[in-house]
DNA sequence: TTATTTAATGAATAAATATTCATTTTTATT
DNA sequence: AATAAAAATGAATATTTATTCATTAAATAA
């Protein structure tokens, strides 16, 4: 539609936040073009100027952030360390972008579930999460440090699912609390569950 | 608004039934009162003299299957075994009851994180589910299968948030297979996660 | 400076659809 | 069977808001 130029122009992104905080407070349905354009500082005829229309603002707010989003991730687990520590360092990076931009926290957990047609990029967010979780766990594998009988399926939701609900926790609580420093207990569970151990398996842990 | 008498009327079921499958197929925004209507077989208007207005409609149908979700997982969970064995069974009804009402399923689970004025009602629906997963654990704290060294905030958001990410898998996967039979493995990962433990241990859980 | 192109404006339009209500149909009562 | 009350209908209305486009302003080139 635009060149590249008009595309990463200021206008261009200031109406990107604007929609990101206007969608944040009153959901993608509720919000006006108008309460947009008010947010941005522009006239309602110049936000179709830079996109096609009320979906493409959420479309490309969601593709943007997720870009930046998983570019975070994947230099977190980008190392070679072991499994544990490139499983801690993706969580840690997850919960920090999402701490970092309340904004966008809100609009994926309440928008993302809710579109239909499911672009196949936007799609992709769930994927590419699976694939790095995939990546991991098959690595403790090998290094034997995790599990060999684990379904793979219910074990990359088990994750994915219990990060997103410590957010979604985070957003009703009104994001008061720190939460990076949920990392930590999330792993530990991931790994060790909550089951008791028997004391030789408590002493080795601590090691 | 309507008396008791009324409001069990079969053209109120009806038309619940029906708004929750249209609601399923095109999400509560694109769903139109017409198409509720046609879908019970009744005029427009006739859904006004049950129902106060559109969200009225998403408002009761929630409630109404909360309802009923929420006596059979109580059903599931009281009773005088151990805690693991009462976990078993809240999760087994949870997916349960999910997989037997598909149109229920859908809705909740793209709809009620939507909701932007949260009725007390439906925020309990997460409360009443916590009550009963900190019923169980803190059990299993007394009676030394559960670890003592546990975020309670996090275990609980661990466990649901699981189980909404295996349901949503399984939704998205246009519900082809068992979702029940992924009970025990999710069970399994809460309890022992997916390290893998020592050979003594191993055989200890054997037994 | 003047002419030309590009960007921005915001009032007017168009479309969608939730809701109302005068009328009709059904059910219950005498 | 006649009358009254309750329930249901669906066409008309009212409202909301996304989108358009004729007009104006700003930027650039001649």
């Amino acid at each position: 539609m635009q060149t590249e130029k008009i595309i990463r122009s200021d206008k261009y992104n200031s109406i990107l936040t604007a929609a990101g905080t206007v969608f944040a407070k009153f959901g993608f349905h509720k919000s006006t073009i108008a309460q947009i354009a008010a947010e941005a500082g522009v006239a309602d005829g110049t936000i179709y100027l830079y996109f096609k229309n009320k979906e493409d603002i959420l479309y490309q707010f969601l593709n943007y952030k997720t870009e930046i989003v998983f570019k975070e991730m994947r230099k977190a687990v980008n190392s070679n360390e072991n499994a544990e520590i490139r499983l801690r360092n993706l969580i840690r990076s997850h919960l920090k972008k999402f701490q970092n931009d309340r904004d966008m926290a809100v609009v994926f957990q309440s928008e993302v579930r809710y579109i239909r047609d499911i672009t196949p990029q936007i799609k992709n967010i769930t994927r590419m999460y699976f694939d790095l979780l995939t990546e991991i766990i098959e690595q403790g594998q090998i290094e034997g440090t995790i599990r060999q009988d684990l379904f793979m399926g219910v074990v990359k939701r088990y994750i994915l699912g219990a990060v997103e609900g410590v957010i979604n926790t985070w957003l009703t609580a009104g994001g008061k609390y720190d939460l990076t420093s949920m990392a930590d207990p999330l792993v530990d569970l991931y790994l060790r569950g909550i089951e008791k151990r028997n004391k030789k398996q408590e002493i080795r842990d601590k090691r």
